[in-house]
DNA sequence: TCTGGGGTCCTAGGACCC
DNA sequence: TCTGGGGTCCTAGGACCC
């Protein structure tokens, strides 16, 4: 059988692990650049803050009612993400973790009594974390999603939600709405809605064939996960990128090239830290600069283009260098550019990796070699990210906006938290 | 004043080949 | 005058996910 684990509200989760006082209280994260909310607790979402709500639109109102607004801090919530990986590896066969706050667990029959495995499985999550988890347990992926949907609403599940049998399968889709099944988003909701599909059982007893016409094979997918046939390939741990995309909304717009050529150096330096980590090479890099579609009264600008590299690089002057030859041709004055980005495309594996013809490959071996050194050095705890690019500037630390970032409790030293202790009478 | 970032898969259609 | 048939590869865009 197949388990799905789901964090609650994970950033928040993350947040109130080391500040447990807002236990109970709402309390928001916000996208970069302190832009939109992107998760909330439920006491948050009760009080009316929908996800993807702009934060300058709710701000008001969020302080009327006391709701802690924190910026992401996602080396914090990839760390405390680890934690509950690890955990969950002591306790399947197999994990395939899903997202950041997700993974999928492979269940061994002979496990037995599923349902005291689930409470005991999230009850350990909970201690061994910090973090409050959901479960479903069923046959399929997708019904396992929609158990641990179950899991989390009622809290008569205690966060473990097992289908076992066709009848808690029927009753299941049968409360669940059409567009809350993993794989069915707003189009497919929209067109099932108009044919008269609200539910997750009146989808799933449409015909097969006419489904996998209408829906194309994804749908058909989907359609046989919910009547109990397992078809959603296994992806085993992490399996490496196609592409990789570092890209940023700016605090303000950007009218002078110098500063924008520091946020492409920083984009450069992200993903060429990525590839290494993946020991992956690019050879194609593209970047895009974009005006702010939100504001109607300034001339609108977008442009995108891309270089194929002579050879594939993953070494982060060679990207920065490339960064800059594009931001050349996509520059124009007197447009402000408010987001932009890269991304690299064509990946090879170290081992598939192809120099040019004339490739110096002395030349190679030295950047690898001066790349591993940098990494080696730039991930010390202490001081990480010591040596940059000096064109990196101060980043994108003066051109995004967090006002609210909380502490990297888990990963530098001089974050840690304190602790009062009282002497007891 | 202020509106996120990073991915995957599938399909249709064009380019190209014999 | 008459203008085929069958295939692959690539890419852009749509849809979906977190």
């Amino acid at each position: 059988m197949f388990g799905l684990v789901d964090c609650n509200n994970f950033f928040v989760s993350c947040e109130r692990v080391f500040r447990p006082s807002l236990i109970g209280k709402p309390v928001i994260v916000l996208s970069n650049n302190d832009g939109c909310a992107v998760a909330l607790s439920n006491e948050a979402k009760a009080l009316g803050f929908k996800r993807g709500d702009p934060y300058f639109k709710i701000k008001a109102e969020a302080n009327r009612f006391g709701v802690v607004a924190f910026s992401g801090n996602h080396r914090l919530y990839s760390d405390m993400s680890a934690r509950v990986m690890t955990v969950l590896r002591e306790e399947a066969i197999e994990i395939e973790v899903y997202s950041v706050d997700e993974a999928f667990l492979h269940l061994d029959p002979a496990i037995g009594d599923m349902t005291a495995y689930g409470h005991r499985l999230t009850r350990r999550v909970r201690r061994d974390t910090g973090i409050p988890v959901s479960l479903g347990i069923a046959d399929t992926k997708t019904l396992a999603k929609i158990g641990s949907h179950f899991a989390k609403k009622y809290p008569g599940y205690k966060n473990s939600c097992l289908i076992d049998s066709d009848d808690k399968r029927l009753k299941a889709l049968n409360l669940t709405a059409i567009g809350d099944v993993w794989g069915i988003g707003r189009r497919t909701k929209r067109r099932l809605i108009d044919q008269g599909i609200v539910t997750a059982l009146q989808f799933a007893q449409l015909d097969r064939q006419d489904v996998s016409e209408q829906f194309t094979i994804t749908g058909e997918r989907t359609w046989r996960e919910l009547n109990g046939e397992p078809c959603i390939p296994e992806e085993w741990s992490d399996p490496d990128k196609h592409t990789m995309t570092s890209s940023r909304s700016f605090a303000h717009d950007i009218y002078e090239i110098e500063e924008l050529k520091q946020a492409m150096c920083t984009f450069a330096t992200i993903l060429g830290r990525k590839l290494r980590e993946q020991n992956s090479y690019a050879l194609e890099i593209s970047a895009f600069v974009a005006t702010n579609r939100f504001n109607d009264r300034q001339p609108q600008y977008f442009n995108t283009t891309s270089l194929s590299l002579p050879e594939p690089v993953a070494d982060t002057p060679t990207l920065a260098h490339a960064a800059i030859t594009m931001l050349h041709s996509l520059w124009r004055n007197g447009y402000g550019i408010k987001k932009a980005g890269i991304t690299v495309t064509r990946l090879t594996t170290a081992e598939g990796r192809q120099p040019s013809l004339f490739a110096d490959l002395n030349d190679l071996a030295k950047r690898d070699r001066l790349m591993e050194t940098l990494d080696n050095i730039n991930s010390s705890p202490e001081n990480p990210n010591c040596i940059r690019l000096a064109a990196m500037g101060n980043g994108l630390n003066d051109i995004t906006r967090h006002e609210h970032a909380s502490r990297l409790y888990t990963t530098r030293l001089s974050d840690i938290i304190t602790i009062n202790c009282k002497r007891g009478s």
